[in-house]
RNA sequence: GCGGGAGUCGCCCAGCCUGGUCAAAGGCGUAGGGCUUAGGACCCUAUCUCUUAGGAGUUCGUGGGUUCAAAUCCCACCUCCCGCACCA
């Protein structure tokens, strides 16, 4: 039989949409809000963007059955830049792009023509992407669907911006950022030829000395080294700059005016000055008014920094080496300096850089070696070094802290100013002219870094539920990391700042609280209220219950009962239970999510749990177009069907784990889901009555599969919870089946029904189309989406019948495992178990002894010495440590189950039920004999070595 | 550098949080058997070593430690992977 899986899931998606059975409007039932973080249409979904909503769906449904009101809703994030730099490499014809619209993703051709604009491309995929939802059986109550450019979303974004402002958590402040010259824009990796993030580095500054009416500004990254100056280093072969910057006069390299301009300053250029005019003038240090020689070294280059060094001999190796190279060439003023160690660090001598150069053997300053000199002092010093009695009132501080504490001192005595640069550098614009580092004032900055709100967040996530709980570490230290962020672009879609239209608000920053929307999106969406409706007193009175019903009435000119009716609707589905996305968004969207929350809303709608996943790989290669190993979501729906795809995306691998999908998943996937449909044509619902022993253990068993299953789905372990149902219950029920055969039994098709009804029902939050097929040919007239969660009942459990059953089984194992060592073909098999019942009460005592947690064989035998009844056990070591042994190879649950529960009859149940499994499986006949049985065989003697639950074995 | 994660029986991977049910699940591969005209699919059996009585030995990156008992807890080390921002 092969199934047609797509016939079999439209059917079932038609007849869930005909009864509406994803809309959620609040009632009586208690509500669970489970949200996936919304997707950012620039490319149809593939595999990988399908585990998340597959998890939350899943999640979704298995509370749904669980008779929770459950709302799991869909927005779409056109808010950000990617599209804008996906048109404008669409206009200028890229190929690369061009092939992949068109190859992997078969995008008609009619349709790209219009991805000049970006809106379209966004709107092409927003729809690919919903189909691919709607495909995959996503449980989504599509009515509150919005993309985040609609009006009625901006008027949130609005509020919500406007609120965090009154609220203080946003400030103003500077920020370097990539710089297109020519665009006048910002660049972020889309923008960039290569697609290369341009990379800041920020810990760079300018230094100023004084030369004569100029200031003479130096670059480092090593401000702390400023007290071990001797001095300073011009090119000579340079034409410097004498500029006007601002109020100062500066000279600097050429290169270095130009991005000076981006720096926030006023620049003009007066004239020329070559470098080797500068050679043998003194500058003032400002810090100390030192006076210091400007010597010359052909390793300054003009195009970094300044292009003007300050040397430190004694730490900076390349210094260190220029200023030998003079004095070996007999310089005057050279021969005069000596290095000045300001850093003293463990397994270097009084000047560090001396001893790594001569280490490695360097001989001059252009020898490759420096590099590595550099980078090792570099690090060990920083991590290592303390401040000497040089450094003023930083002595003794640890280079570590001791630099920023220099840095923030030279600073405020406007000795020193940063002086951002690229660290990748040269990067590319798209339009082809080379990028700066600017820096943007005036920026806007959500304050992360504000102590007060990070202890809140941490308030908040203390009582969150993070699954997997091993991650929560990992957002306390994100929180803790965390400082101000820019949350407003000069370029995008989005939504502009209310107060500064200059600016856009950025993406991540209109991402974090948008859940509250869906309460209020669907009035939007059926005309309800139109956007000019929201105005902030509404929000206010609806989110915040601040402000009053008759200013929100009045200013929104919206009838009372409507908002009265929308804040209901939020106050029931807040706050959200479950947020589900990736791992990559630990460190931004969900922790902004955390800390927008509590900034913004009162304690009681504070999120309760995130769920984070890992990503997708395919064939254990990461997911990527160029590789050309993407496939399309839809794609692979038409090819394998959905719920294959779904179970094969959860089935391998663990919540956190990064998920390998293959192929061979998928078709073994199919194949036991068709086996499982085939089973359900074949089951018919029939009595159930005289249940033997064998239905008694199986019925136990399905109890602790339900408990299992569902204490899994909880914690969101959805693989193990599905091995379960499909899988390792599956060797219970074989082992049922080869027991009922062996009885030559016809009466278990009811158990059997009863059986698979249950793993059906279980197994449909995951494969969702086909259980509803598999429900329908089990007989039951309603949907399974719509059937009860199966309910563990203590009550089913029947202790006595799982302690029987695995007596039988492990006899017949014991069997089979001796005729394997031995090799003999089985003439005639006797049991013999035993009747003693000393050694019975010895054997409850030590389970008693073991199950308090008492274990060695020591303890056990000094509690039976003292107790009288079994004093005598002393006599009997060798099956003491036996039983000890025994039991130790048997699960605490069982031990507890047989300390409980009476002892039965082990002879009468053997002689009873060893008979027909012991013919099908070795093919003669058992005999069980009690080892006190007066008419007992038993030719060598092996009755006596019969214990409790572990009879004694004779085969011929 | 800062932070996070991983190393398991041919391969992939579960178990570790909560120590004993662990020679360690499942899948793949391999070998044998069944079914089949054949192939595929499916089913059964075996798959660390030794073993003619249900047993023993050596294993979970390396080396120590705690414990009656360690894949699991603690310490040190080795190796590998990921993130470090204004970008979705």
């Amino acid at each position: 039989m092969t199934i047609n899986w797509n016939a079999i899931e439209d059917k079932w998606r038609k007849r869930w949409n005909e009864t509406k059975d994803f809309e959620t409007d609040p009632n009586d039932k208690e509500k669970k809000f489970i949200t996936v973080a919304y997707p950012y249409p620039n490319s149809p979904q593939h595999i990988g963007h399908g585990r998340t909503y597959t998890l939350a769906d899943v999640h979704s449904r298995f509370y749904r059955m669980q008779g929770y009101n459950v709302l799991f809703p869909m927005g779409f994030h056109y808010t950000g830049t990617p599209v804008l730099g996906m048109a404008k490499r669409i206009q200028s014809q890229e190929k690369e792009i061009l092939d992949g619209l068109r190859n992997i993703y078969h995008v008609p051709e009619e349709d790209i023509k219009t991805f000049v604009e970006p809106i379209k491309i966004a709107d092409y995929f927003h729809e690919e992407i919903k189909s691919g939802m709607i495909e995959m059986g996503y449980s989504i109550d599509w009515r509150r669907e919005f993309t985040t450019i609609v009006p009625g979303y901006q008027k949130f974004i609005e509020w919500q911006i406007t609120t965090l402002k009154e609220n203080g958590r946003i400030i103003q402040g500077s920020h370097p950022v990539g710089w297109c010259p020519r665009d006048q824009n910002p660049v972020s990796q889309h923008d960039t030829m290569g697609d290369v993030e341009p990379k800041i580095d920020d810990k760079n500054y300018l230094v100023k000395f004084k030369l004569d009416d100029f200031i003479f500004p130096v670059t480092t990254l090593r401000p702390e080294t400023i007290f071990g100056v001797t001095n300073l280093w011009a090119n000579p072969n340079t034409v410097y700059k004498k500029i006007k910057a601002d109020n100062e006069r500066w000279i600097v390299s050429e290169e270095c005016a130009k991005k000076l301009e981006f720096f926030e300053k006023e620049i003009s250029i007066e004239g020329d000055i070559v470098g080797s005019e500068l050679i043998g003038k003194y500058a003032t240090a400002l810090h100390n008014g030192s006076e210091i020689p400007v010597l010359e070294a052909d390793f300054v280059e003009p195009g970094m920094g300044t292009g003007l060094v300050m040397s430190v001999p004694a730490h900076a190796p390349k210094d260190y080496q220029a200023l030998m190279d003079l004095k070996a060439a007999g310089h005057e003023l050279a021969l005069k300096i000596e290095p000045i160690p300001v850093i003293v660090t463990e397994g270097y001598g009084d000047i560090p850089a001396r001893d790594v150069c001569e280490r490695l053997g360097v001989t001059n300053q252009s020898d490759q070696k420096l590099e590595e000199a550099t980078n090792e002092l570099y690090l060990k010093e920083f991590t290592g070094g303390k401040l000497n009695d040089r450094c003023g009132k930083f002595q003794g501080i640890k280079v570590e802290f001791g630099r920023d504490k220099v840095r923030e001192w030279l600073q405020d005595n406007g000795h020193l100013e940063r002086f951002p640069v690229l660290e990748n550098g040269p990067v590319r614009c798209r339009c082809g002219t080379e990028c700066v580092v600017k820096i943007l004032s005036n920026q806007w900055f959500l304050n992360y870094g504000d102590e007060e709100w990070k202890e809140k967040a941490r308030d908040c996530l203390d009582g969150m539920n993070i699954l997997p709980n091993k991650i929560k570490t990992e957002f306390k230290d994100v929180i803790d990391w965390l400082h101000e962020r820019a949350c407003a672009r000069q370029q995008g879609l989005g939504t502009k700042l209310p107060w500064d239209k200059d600016w856009i608000v950025e993406s991540l920053s209109d991402s974090v609280i948008y859940m509250a929307y869906y309460a209020i999106s669907r009035f939007v969406n059926d005309g309800t209220v139109s956007p000019e409706n929201l105005t902030k007193e509404f929000f206010d009175y609806i989110f915040l219950d601040r402000g009053n019903i008759a200013s929100a009435a009045q200013t929104s000119k919206l009838p009372r009962e409507v908002i009265e009716m929308m804040k209901k609707e939020f106050q029931y589905f807040y706050p959200v239970d479950s947020r589900h996305s990736g791992r990559d968004l630990v460190q931004n969207h969900l922790s902004f999510f955390v800390l927008n929350h509590v900034a913004i809303f009162d304690r009681k709608y504070w999120p309760k749990e995130i769920v984070v996943n890992g990503s997708v790989m395919m064939d254990g290669a990461k997911m990527s177009k160029s590789m050309g190993n993407i496939i399309p979501l839809r794609t692979a729906i038409r090819d394998h069907g959905a719920d294959p795809i779904r179970l094969a995306i959860i089935s391998s691998a663990e919540l956190l784990q990064d998920a390998d999908f293959n192929m061979e998943s998928v078709s073994g996937i199919q194949n036991k889901l068709e086996s499982l449909l085939e089973e359900c044509s074949n089951t018919k619902e029939g009595k159930i009555d005289n249940l033997e022993a064998e239905d008694r253990w199986i019925l136990s068993k399905i109890q602790s599969m339900i408990s299992e299953v569902t204490d899994a789905i909880e914690k969101m372990r959805l693989r193990e919870a599905l091995h379960d149902i499909l899988f390792s219950f599956e060797s219970d029920l074989s082992w049922y089946r080869k027991r009922t055969e062996a009885k030559g039994r016809k009466n278990i098709s009811g158990i059997l029904h009863r059986i698979i009804s249950v793993r059906v029902a279980m197994l449909s939050p995951f494969a969702p189309h086909i259980s509803e097929e598999m429900w329908e040919r089990l007989g039951h007239s309603n949907q399974v989406s719509k059937s009860a969660w199966p309910e563990y009942s203590k009550e089913s459990v029947d202790a006595t019948s799982i302690q029987a059953e695995e007596l039988l089984k492990s006899t017949i194992d014991d069997i089979a495992n001796i005729l394997r060592v031995t090799k003999i073909t089985p003439q005639k098999i006797v049991i013999y178990v035993n009747s003693d019942q000393f050694r019975l009460t010895v054997y409850r005592k030590i389970l008693g002894i073991m199950v308090r947690g008492q274990n060695n064989m020591g303890d056990v035998m000094k509690e039976l010495i003292a107790d009288p009844e079994t004093r005598e056990a002393k006599k009997m070591p060798d099956y003491i440590q036996k039983v000890i042994k025994d039991l130790h190879s048997e699960s605490e649950v069982i031990k507890e189950m047989k300390l409980k529960s009476k002892g039965f009859d082990e002879k009468e149940f053997l002689s009873l039920e060893l008979g027909d499994i012991g013919r099908k499986e070795f093919g003669v006949e058992i005999q069980v004999y009690s080892e006190s049985d007066s008419d007992i065989y038993d030719p060598k003697g092996k009755a006596r070595h019969a214990r409790p639950f572990k009879p004694a074995i004779l085969i011929e």
